[in-house]
DNA sequence: TTATTTAATCGTAATATTGCGATAGGTTAA
DNA sequence: TTAACCTATCGCAATATTACGATTAAATAA
């Protein structure tokens, strides 16, 4: 217990879910508009930006980076993050055909 | 430590987070599109379809209707549940916002 | 070389989530 | 009324998440 049963459930549900989770956090909603605010590929101007430790921001990076949204490049001493453009497309579509699939029919409640 | 430091957030962010979340789990996908693919609003028949118990997902139903995405009305002995068409169109919103506040620049990495 | 800087990782603590069985509280059927 | 049914809730156990300080590793600066 305390898993969730993935296995039950299609490649598909268990994708989209995983996309959305690494949404679902206020911290990696910020991460995320900054990273798309600045449009050049800054770094641990996140950490001070944020209101988070640096290793607590480093662990968001890695969640969001896992997931595919974020990719990171280490260039010298710093790392470079940046949205990964395949990804955010398949989010783009996966967001869309979720919110298309209802088309505010609303028979009943 | 283990909560989400929400107040260092802005309320949109933490929002954002919020319906994301709620969707960032398989089983609370399969409960939307099982919601959405009948179009009438049925309810039990959800624990017929999914391979959870009868109190797993009265509580999964129970976090969507907590950030409102749907919402549950008593009729007799059943409960019918459907999405929410203000919030549907909320997290609508919020999604496109975010999926077009980023145009595909990828300057570096 | 040695110090400094940047970021990843480790270890730990607190809390949240997931899942289930059992139970309770309604409503309808007999 | 009593029995059957549906669903919400409670209590518990297992695991995951969040957050931080400390440490490590690697690159650059002195």
């Amino acid at each position: 217990m305390g898993t969730t049963k993935t296995t039950q459930f299609t490649a598909d549900q268990n994708r989209k879910a995983e996309l959305f989770k690494a949404l679902g956090h206020p911290a990696r909603i910020a991460i995320i508009e900054f990273i798309i605010q600045q449009d050049s590929c800054v770094c641990g101007d996140i950490v001070d930006e944020l209101p988070l430790s640096q290793s607590t921001i480093s662990q968001h990076l890695k969640e969001l980076k896992n997931v595919g949204i974020i990719k990171g490049d280490i260039s010298g001493v710093k790392t470079c993050y940046c949205i990964d453009d395949e990804v955010w497309v398949e989010l783009d579509d996966v967001s869309k055909l979720l919110m298309n699939s209802y088309t505010q029919k609303s028979k009943c409640c």
